[in-house]
RNA sequence: GCUCCCAUCGUCUAGCGGUUAGGACGCCGCCCUCUCACGGCGGUAACAGGGGUUCGAAUCCCCUUGGGAGUACCA
């Protein structure tokens, strides 16, 4: 049997972390399988689905490389399908329309709620005859008594009873399908055999498949994954802190960051935190998934970007940094080799971002000192060191990285000054700030005239000083 | 309220009856060092509580507590 497994959202809003999450452990686990994934998109809600979700959503997972395999399918195109199977379900008498009012179903409701008691519907049109011709509902004839057991490969055994279970919509007034009905008519159709899919939907599960025998199949095997959590503790969601995935990108994260981020939230191999993509397919297992819910770690996310940042390909890398630099009004084309920007940047960034706003320096002058790093290094002391290694720099034939180190040594030396004292001052006039790559590579980005024009500057700062005290 | 799910360092987790309860992130030291990083070394820190079962429980069972989900003509 082939594995075929799906991810299911609804366009409702952009993909977010958790959906994410579930869509990878279901390609993971489709791809380890030789098997087959499939998109579908669940908008019978269409008061809220827009194409904008939709193409957020199919934005984000090419942007994290979880490719397809069919798909996408849209439960709107297929409405006569889902009629057909409500229509046979409804001749067979396992459904029935239902005209209950609005009123009768919400004093059902409080008084159930007064009786401490779960609210169901009471099956009031189970057995009556409405007519086709009124306006009506139609209900699914769920089981009267027994139990329904769902073998959940994360969750193991859970078991529901019938009594707990009522007669559920299938079809709205308006004729159109209900979400637990569609979910059982497509995965049936699509002969889904793993149903990987969040927490929130276990409780579904018994409902499901009371349905799926009475159109005489067998359920799918089901994976139930826990949720993620924010930051604090709470669950992630729309209005809680729950960011699109393209906001990872936006903000410089790797796509393999995150991915290798979201595959150990949840789940693990051993003691194993790096893995390849290729890695993750052969090592995922849906059964080493975890039961309890995970909470958002950016501080994990970062160390992970920062690895997959200095490991990357800095040609790579520098691709995906030029967007970046475009934002702080920067052309990487018109300045410095950004490829070896990104070499000398690559252990000191844990974004793209980050990287950028490291780099920034050499391609454009910054406008004022940081004021730490001024009012440590800019001193008056500083001043002959400047004077002296700005002499000496200016007089290079060759503006190289051996030239520069030793015009700085030099200087040090004949002050009798460690290096430190010579080099800091002249990392914070040509950089701004009192970090960036060694001193030697730092001036090469920045380059002979930016240099010797910075130096400039920072004499003047150290002069201003002076007069002032 | 009712039904269902969950519970190991702050966080992600290993553990699947016998371990000094391991790793990772973070944090704190030390080393390296022209700064910042990287890297190396070391440290901090956990079995929610209570009952059982057992020669022996983080591991199995029950209760409590605490989280979460569902309870829609949303998905």
């Amino acid at each position: 049997m082939t594995v075929r497994t799906r991810f299911a959202p609804s366009p409702t809003g952009y993909l977010h972390i958790g959906g994410a999450r579930t869509a990878l452990f279901s390609w993971l686990f489709a791809r380890k399988h030789g098997g087959t994934f499939i998109l579908r998109i669940e908008d019978t809600d269409r008061e809220r689905s827009t194409q904008e979700s939709v193409n957020a959503i199919l934005e984000g997972m090419t942007w994290l490389g979880l490719e397809y395999d069919e798909g996408p399918f849209f439960q709107t195109h297929r409405f006569d399908r889902y009629a057909e199977v409500v229509d046979d379900l409804l001749e067979r008498g396992l459904a029935y329309r239902c005209n209950c009012s609005r009123e009768r179903l919400d004093g059902l409701r409080e008084k159930a709620l007064a009786a401490k008691e779960k609210p169901r519907y009471d099956g009031h049109c189970r057995d009556g005859e409405v007519s086709a011709d009124e306006p009506h509902v139609v209900r699914f004839k769920n089981p009267l008594d027994g139990i329904v057991v769902v073998d959940d490969l994360i969750r193991g055994r859970v078991a529901f009873d019938n009594t707990e279970l009522d007669d559920l919509i299938i079809r709205r007034t308006d004729g159109t399908p209900t979400y637990n009905f569609t979910v059982v008519v497509d995965d049936l159709d699509m002969e889904l055999t793993h149903v990987i899919r969040g927490d929130d939907h276990l409780n579904n599960t018994p409902r499901q498949i009371n349905m799926i025998r009475a159109l005489g199949k067998e359920p799918p095997q089901y994976a139930h994954v826990p949720m993620i959590l924010g930051s604090d503790g709470q669950r992630l969601s729309k209005r809680h802190g729950a960011v699109s995935v393209m906001q990872y990108r936006d903000d410089g994260y790797l796509p393999e960051a995150l991915l290798n981020y979201l595959v150990r939230l949840g789940w693990s191999h051993g003691d194993q935190e790096i893995f390849t993509i290729d890695e993750m397919i052969e090592l995922f297992d849906i059964d080493q998934v975890n039961k309890a819910a995970s909470a958002f770690n950016t501080d994990k996310l970062l160390w992970l970007n920062q690895h997959y940042i200095k490991d990357s390909d800095p040609l790579r890398i520098a691709r995906l940094l030029s967007p970046h630099m475009g934002k702080l009004d920067i052309d990487p084309a018109q300045g410095a080799d950004l490829v070896e920007v990104v070499k000398a940047q690559q252990e000191r960034a844990k974004t793209l971002v980050e990287m950028a706003d490291i780099s920034a320096f050499a391609y454009k002058d910054f406008d004022e000192f940081d004021a730490d790093a001024a009012k440590k290094h800019l001193r008056p002391v500083a001043r002959e060191p400047l004077e002296r290694v700005q002499a000496a720099l200016s007089t290079l034939t060759e503006w190289s990285g051996e030239g520069i180190l030793s015009c700085v040594t030099q200087v040090s030396e004949e002050l009798g000054l460690n290096m430190g004292k010579v080099a800091q001052p002249l990392r914070v006039a040509v950089v701004g700030r009192a970090a960036s790559p060694s001193i030697d590579v730092t001036l090469m980005m920045a380059g002979r005239e930016a240099t010797l024009r910075r130096i400039d500057k920072a004499l003047a700062f150290i002069r201003a000083r002076e007069a002032a005290a």
